[in-house]
This record gives C-alpha cells, sequence and structure tokens, in this order.
DNA sequence: GATGAATGAGGTTTCATTCAT
DNA sequence: CATGAATGAAACCTCATTCAT
C-alpha cells in the first residue's frame, strides 16, 4: 500500500458503501455499483480491501465513529439526568435526517446474513454506551435523584432500547412504517411531541414503581 | 400415486425454512438447502409456494401466528395493567426459548433486502399490537391508574419498542451478545431478575414524571 | 396395453396435445398442461405413448390424415389442371380455418428443436404429394396442355412451395403478418382475390417461358 | 484489465449462437452451450447481451444484415425482370452454400417458442423485399413485359414465397430432405437445372393465363 | 499501480418422467 | 390400472473476485 488513496477519494468510497450496504442490505449490495458511484474501479477497492466482508466492516467503524458525536454533547457532567435525556433525544432526531445511512448501516449489523465484523461485535460497540448509561444512573442513585431499586445494567439495557429504536423509526423503512402505524402518519413533524413524552415515559421509569408482583 | 406431503412435512419445510431464513437472511437463504434439511426435493417446494418469496411470506405468516399466542393470556380484561404486563414478559421469556426462529424470523421483515410481504406489511403485522396496548393504556388513564399526561399512541409505541427489543435480545444473535454486554454474560439465566425490572422500568413509565423541559 | 383408452379418449388427448404443440412449440409444450385439457392424469399419457416425442409423433401423424382431406376431392381425374388447382386453393382456405392447429403442427415439424420423428419424415410426409403433382404434369405435358420444357420434378416442388407457403400464411403467426405486410391488413378478407391471382400465377408458370438465360 | 474481446472474439460468438439457435430453436439453445463453443464464459455472454432474447435477437438481426448481401446485386435499374430474377436465385444458391445458419436462423423466426423480437418484427423483416418485389413487378407492367391482371401485391408475395422456399430448401434440415424426396438425391448439385426451372416457372408467371375460372 | 473485462460457482426455477398408493 | 405428487437434472442469470494490460 504504497500511496493511500487520498482521503478525500476513501472518505467517498465509504460513503458511497455504506449507502449501498445500509439501503440494499449486505447480499444485495454490489460492490461494482459501489466502485462505479464512488467513481474508482473495482480494483481499487480490492486493493484497499480484502474482500466484501472486509469493506462492510470499514463501514461499519466509521459509522460508529459518526455515531459518538451524537453522546459527545451529552458528556457534560453538569447536565442533570433528565437534561441530558432531552439533549440526546435532540441529537438523535437531527442526527437521523443528517445521516440516516449511517443508522440505517448499524441497523444491518443486527441482522444475520451480515458478515461477521469481529468475535465481539457487540461488545465493541455497544460497550461505550453500556458503560456511559450505567455510569450516568449509577451517579444519580448515589444522589438520590431516581430510585435506590433500579438495577444500573438492566436501567441501561431498557434505556438504550428506547433510544436504539427511536434511531430505526427514524430512519429503517420497516420501522419508519411502523411508527407511523403507532403514532400516525405525520409522527414525523412532531419531534417536540416524541421527545416530550420520551422525556415523561423516561422519567417516570427512572422513579421506577413497585408494582408488588 | 405417491402419497402427498404430511402434515408433519409440511410443517417441517416452514420450520427448517424459518430457520435458514432466520439464520441467514432473505437474499443468503438457500431453497435447496432448505429441501434438503427438510428431507423432501426442490420441487416440492415449488410445487407448495409459488417462490422463494412466497415461501418466505408462508413463514412470516406462520411466525406471526405463533407470536399472537404471546398476547393470548394477556387478554383477560380483569387484568391490571400491570399484571398484564407481567405476563406479557413471562410469555416473551418462555416462548423465545422455545421458538427462537419465530422471533429471528420477525427480525428479518425489518431488514431491507426481505421482499415485500404486502404493501402494508407494518400495518398488518403491529396494528394489532398498537391498538391492544393503546386501547390498555386509554382505559388506565380512565381509571385514574395512570398519569393523564401521557399520550397514548407514543405510550404504546415506547412500549412496543420495549417489548420488541426484548424478544430479539433472547433470540436474535448480535442482540443476544448486545444483551450480554449490558447485563453479564449470564443473563439469560435470570428472567426474573429481567422481569422485576422492567415492570419496575414500566411501572415509572406508566406515572410519568413532568420534568420542566 | 390392456384396455385400450376410449376413441373419444384418445382422440381428446391428441387434439389437445396438437393444440399445445402448434401453440408453444415442441420445447415449450407441457405434458401436465396436455393431461388436465384433456382430462387424464399424466400417468395415462405415459402408458400410451413412450415418452414427450412419442406423443408429438402420433400428434403429426394424425394431423398429416386430417391434412389428405385436403387432397381428397382433388383427385378426380376428370378434373383439368387448373380446375385441380382451383380446387386445391379452395381446400386449403377453407381447412385453414377449420382446423389450424393441424397446419401449424404441420409447420412445428420443420423446426429443428422438434424430435426427428422417423429416419425419413419428410419421404413418408411429402412423397404423396411430390407425386401426385408429379404424376399431373405429366398427363397435362402428355396432353400438350403445359409447356414441354417443365421438370415435372422441379414444378411440383415450386408447386408445391406455393400451398405450403398459402398453408402457413393462413394459419401460422408470423406468416400471417407477412401476409399482411404484403397483401394489407384485410387479405384474410379477399378469398377470392388470392385463389384468382394464384391461379393466374400458376396458369402463367404452366406455359413456361423461356428466358434466354 | 483484461483485454475486451476481440471483433473476432465477438463475431464467434454471434456465430456460434446462430448455429446453436439454428439447430436446436430458441427454447433448446444453451447459453452454456454458447459460450462454451465460443471459448469464453458465461459471464462474457451477459456482459454484452442483457438476457437469452436479447442474444438471439443480435443473432436475427446479424443474420438480416447478410441477408442484405443478396438483395444488393439485383439493385441495378438496368437489369430486366428477369435477369434479377436470375441473379437473385444464383446469390441464393450461393450464400446458402456460405452461410447456412443465417438462412435457419431466420426460419426460427417464423415459430412460435421464439421470443417477439419486436412487435412488429414481421414488417421490419419482410416489408423491403415486399415494396422491392412490388416495385419492380409495377414497372415492368408498365412497360408491358408483363401481364396487366397482376396484382403486384400478391405477385410479389408469391414470389417471395417462392424465393424463401428456396432458401430453406437449400438450408434448413427438414426443407433439404424435402427437396430430396420431390427432385431426387443429388438435388443440390444441380444448381443450373434448378435456376433455369425456375426462371421457367416465374417467366411464365409474369406472363399470367387466364383460366376462366 | 490502476483498470474493468473475464471468470465461473452458485442460486432460483421448470418440467419430463417415475412410481408409491 | 389410474393417479398425480415427488423427483432432480438442467437451464438461466448474477456478481464477488481475479489478473492481463
Amino acid at each position: 500500500m504504497l500511496k493511500p488513496l487520498t482521503k478525500a477519494q476513501t472518505e467517498k468510497i465509504i460513503r458511497m458503501a455504506s449507502e449501498e450496504f445500509a439501503n440494499n442490505g449486505y447480499a444485495h449490495a454490489s460492490i461494482s455499483s459501489i466502485a462505479k458511484r464512488s467513481g474508482v474501479s473495482v480494483g481499487v477497492i480490492y486493493k484497499y480491501y480484502e474482500d466484501k466482508k472486509d469493506l462492510f466492516n470499514a463501514c461499519v467503524v466509521k459509522s460508529l465513529e459518526a455515531l459518538d458525536e451524537v453522546f459527545e454533547s451529552v458528556q457534560d457532567p453538569d447536565l442533570s439526568m433528565i437534561e441530558a435525556v432531552d439533549r440526546l433525544i435532540r441529537q438523535v432526531q437531527k442526527f437521523a435526517r443528517k445521516n440516516p445511512e449511517y443508522f440505517r448501516l448499524y441497523h444491518q449489523i443486527t441482522v444475520s446474513g451480515s458478515p461477521e465484523i469481529t468475535d465481539r461485535t457487540a461488545e465493541l460497540i455497544e460497550g461505550r454506551s453500556a458503560d456511559l448509561y450505567r455510569g450516568v444512573l449509577e451517579k444519580a442513585k448515589a444522589s438520590g435523584d431516581v430510585s435506590g431499586d433500579l438495577d444500573p445494567s438492566l436501567f441501561a439495557f431498557f434505556f438504550d432500547n428506547l433510544m436504539m429504536m427511536l434511531h430505526f423509526s427514524y430512519t429503517c423503512g420497516y420501522y419508519e412504517d411502523r411508527f407511523r402505524v403507532f403514532c400516525g402518519d405525520d409522527i414525523d413533524k412532531k419531534d417536540d411531541l416524541v421527545r416530550e413524552q420520551m422525556l415523561l415515559f423516561i422519567g417516570g421509569a427512572l422513579n421506577g414503581v413497585h408494582t408488588g408482583i
């Protein structure tokens, strides 16, 4: 690999490949279509990426880096829990509009039929948010803001579940339809309502309620 | 005349096909592999199903029927909201162990690269639970059990998101890994903890909390 | 072959098979479609006919018998040459309307892709008309009605060429189109004109003309 | 980059495909057999031609171009009608020996089971000769060389029928056999006799004869 | 080194033929 | 014996990957 592609070229390849994988699924993505749309030859792609699987992995890595942006703004230690959640939801809504293919690509990872990315894909991808959420909750519990009965790991899990589904519901075909089935055809015009209700939902959850079951 | 396929055999085809689709995705599923594993010839499959897409649809229909079982036990009008949720979670946990391929197949529907099942797939599949959850919540609101500020549609949406992710987390490769990343490697030995925490989470959410944001 | 099918059944099979072969060509004809349309099972067809090829041959034999009708009325020894030709053309026009599938089937024989019917198919099929035409011409030459320079065999050949093409032009898709390209869209409403001109053409040919080439 | 197919190779593909289609009919022609016999891989064929149908069409176009050569030498306006016919017959005899597969392929077009080449196949293919023949006859009628009673369209039709059958009789299996049945096993050694008799036949036809029928 | 044409395994689908009932 | 479901070879077509230029 003497003279790497220019940064612009690499980025274009990854961007086009991400789109192709995101829109068609791994199996139906076509290398030659990616090459054509990136303005390079097929050979170039095979020079820099071992095979289709390797290219897919590179796209995933890139998209995860992009997703990190979503988290950056909530890393502020001065934010209250609920303020952080509010920001997070706003980020998701904004980002989903700007880079839907990154979320769609992320969704592809979850499907069998995609290649194994690494032996511990989930750990790499999810580890950070798991730790982040767990940490935040533990801090909140310590300060008495939230119910002491909540298990931090499970809370982080439920919370991330809600966030992931929100991602998908703004970006991935079937989930978009489903979103409309539940909430009406104009739901993607009602970001404020969604956020407000989600805060209500999560805010309540943070208190927990013993059910006696 | 050769004996037509027995019921057991046709069921085996659907079961094997569901597994194949669930494990490999629609595009990578192989008809001849399904035939081989079902102990029939390829021709038989094309006798009973128009084409690959049709077979996939048959599997989906079957899996949705199976999923209906999950809901049956919570249809009891005498159940309190939280009791119904409790039962629902138990059903999911039980069913995920018994018929993981049905949940995995359902997951495949959400991916592009799967054939369109109908023009309004999402509506057909999700409509029922959307209505069910929305209805239950409205009843609960009327009786004052839950916060009046909750939007029934969005609550149903968030609630179903949690249930779907629970399904996937017990059955679909990547989500299983992710479940362990969040909650530890032995999380699937802790069904009671998961259920208890989920009730706590949802129970709290039902009350809602105004966040002042 | 203990108890043959009833005559009506055999005839129906042959008729349906002839239609199928005539309309779809040998390769695209479907045995099970023939069986269904004949009201018998596939097995029955394979009981009475060795294989697809054998069934095709049976259809051809049957259609050639039917074509014999065309010739019967011109066998009258009292007819003048030109009267016989007139009758022959009328027969073709009439028969083409009544049993187009026989002509179409005959056309199929001429295509490679159809099975070899016998080692000497052409001889069996064409021998009779060749002899008939040749004989008629020789008689006519002897009586001085026609030019003595005509070679009976070649005359018979040219003459039969014209008759065959007339058959096809009334019955076989592409030739029907071609007929209209040459003679206008309403040509199949103008049987009298066609016959009159054909008589003019053949009548002239019977005299022959030395061209000096 | 691998060298694209040479002109010789692409021509070989068309030639081999023409043979395959001509010998086996459209339905029984095998793409992989064409590829093998052309010394290329299957993929190459699908690079140059959309699908089987497209390849067939390309063969037909090629063969029609080739057939045009037959007509070129008779376009000379100084030729008398009968001289033109003489040349045409010579061309057919010569060409049939050189490129039998082109005539055989043309024959395939006439069969059901071939794909539709265009919506107006017959018009495209036959239009030119129909006009040519009709035009020549009209000129001849004007100059008094031929009978005024002949209908130009029908004459052109009968004449083309004779030419087509001559083509087929020199090139297409069944018609070759039939030719021998009518005219003897050594007929393809007697080109001069065939031509001479055909001129006699057509020369006579040009005069027409009223038959009183 | 870059190119993109060629390769060919592998997938879906059809249907003549067989043979258990 | 009649039935028609099951069989499975064979056909078309795609596209990841290679490699001559």
